[in-house]
RNA sequence: GGAGGGGUGGCAGAGCGGUUUAAUGCGCUGGUUUUGAAAACCAGUGUCACCUCACGGUGACCGCAGGUUCGAAUCCUGUCCCCUCCGCCA
């Protein structure tokens, strides 16, 4: 959520904001004119019920009953509190879905443009050169019988995927490593948060009230699953004043899912683009002023464990239009793909500023005293997973059909290498 | 699913119709003392909104939503969540 009183102060710049993004800016005006009837309204309300504690303040003090003509004029003074108070939480209420329809606003230096051509990639990249061998992941994956798609289909039907054996294994010991190599060297908390969210948890990171299609619930019992572990990590902190010092790193390794009906017809071969999958994430809750850097340190522990597992990458600075709703900055990493030839998003990081915190009510103390602020949130995958998978057995993979694995999973895996030599 | 108990300020915990503008303790901030620190002592300190250049003022908030009343943290109804016990299922 924006802040009301930057819209009504620096007006411009929030549709300056809004444009950059591509986005419709008539709710700004429909928002300046609720916020002063709101204004307006407290101020009656305020003074009404000022009037009525002055009286039976002062009744209470002289212990006596009340006269006639006090009991008419407090009656009359309550009818005409209602009256206002409805007015107030209607007006309150359309203001408050305008305000959570409206997109956080990016940062200066996020790129101009609308679409992905508009990214920048940072520091350009050669892919390795092609290998005759090379092949895509659904093919490995059935030849050395570790993933098994026929088997998901007949589970449940299209966009999932089942992997076997030292499948399964592989992708065990992924993520048992990224989780390992957060806490042990990069100073993260791990957690094992619930799955099942309330609606309220998806309205603080962004995801409702405007993309309720994109996700899956239980109608009878109120909840949704997660699209992202993202989600429970801002929730901890939902409705609290955060007791204790910031910075805050939480890491999680959740399934994440998403009905992806925006992907209808593409990537539908092979486990790239399912409506289940598992994530290992990381999240913080900073200090406004160290929201930047903490972002710089968030894709640098990516890219190092990228780097560790062998891959080629190339960083992605995404422009205004292509950065998720609550984001006000966003770097994709992305990994070579030799199976498909093609660059694979295998982790998006960003900083949501104030947006998220201020729509989950989360603040925290600052150092100095003060009162009260909203701290920034930032989250990034440590890698998405079956994409990770997907880019250590198309890396790895030999002349002979086998897949050479990372040294870092060796022991994990129990092996150096997958099939027959 | 059944029975009972409970949700109060950063935390703990009183209050159960009108001097409560929510006691007290912890924590936090500042000060005194000390070579320094700790301890002790003194003072301050809930959140949010609106008005004001400011000093300051006003209002709301005791899980949430209604109701009773001149007046509700306090009484009534509904609802959500937490705890204990029983049952059922893993």
């Amino acid at each position: 959520m924006l802040d009301l009183r930057r819209i009504v102060n620096d007006t411009e710049a929030v549709r300056a904001g809004l444009v950059k993004r591509g986005e419709d800016v008539a709710p700004i005006d429909e928002i300046l004119a609720l916020d002063i009837r709101r204004r307006e309204l407290i101020q009656q309300t305020d003074s009404a019920r000022h009037f009525r504690n002055e009286v039976s303040r002062t009744i209470g003090a002289e212990k006596r009953r009340p006269t006639e003509d006090e009991i008419q004029q407090m009656r009359a003074t309550g009818d005409r509190i209602s009256a206002l108070e409805e007015e107030a939480r209607s007006v309150a209420s359309e203001l408050r879905t305008l305000m959570l329809g409206l997109p956080n606003l990016p940062l200066g230096d996020v790129p101009e443009g609308l679409d992905e051509s508009f990214n920048e990639v940072v520091g350009e990249v050669e892919p390795p050169p092609a290998r005759e061998w090379d092949t895509p992941h659904w093919d490995i994956g059935d030849n050395l019988g570790i993933i098994d798609m026929e088997s998901a289909a007949n589970i449940s039907g299209s966009r999932f995927y089942m992997l076997r054996g030292q499948g399964a294994r592989l992708h065990r010991a992924i993520v048992g490593w990224l989780l390992d190599t957060l806490v042990d060297e990069f100073g993260y908390e791990e957690t094992n948060p619930p799955f099942l969210v309330r609606e309220e948890t998806l309205i603080g990171t962004g995801n409702l009230p405007k993309f309720a299609d994109d996700l899956y619930r239980d109608e009878d019992a109120g909840l949704w699953m997660i699209p992202t572990s993202e989600v429970s990590l801002n929730g901890i902190h939902q409705d609290s004043i955060i007791d204790g010092e910031l910075p805050l790193r939480y890491c999680a390794h959740t399934p994440c899912f998403r009905k992806e009906h925006a992907a209808a017809g593409r990537d539908v071969r092979g486990m790239k683009r399912v409506k289940q999958f598992e994530k290992v994430e990381m999240f913080r809750f900073v200090e406004p002023d160290d929201s930047e850097e903490a972002l710089e340190e968030m894709i640098e522990i990516s890219l190092e464990l990228c780097r560790r597992l062998g891959f080629t990458t190339r960083l992605l600075k995404l422009c205004a239009g292509d950065i998720a709703f609550q984001s006000a900055k966003t770097y994709d990493i992305e990994v070579w793909s030799p199976g498909a030839q093609e660059w694979l998003e295998i982790s998006s990081l960003s900083t949501c500023t104030d947006f998220q915190a201020r729509r989950n009510n989360t603040r925290y103390r600052p150092k100095g005293g003060g009162g009260t602020r909203f701290p920034h949130t930032l989250n990034g995958s440590a890698l998405g997973m079956p994409r990770t998978f997907i880019a250590v057995l198309e890396n790895g993979l030999q002349a002979d059909g086998s897949v050479v694995l990372p040294e870092v999973l060796w022991d994990r895996v129990g092996c150096e290498r997958i099939g027959t030599r």
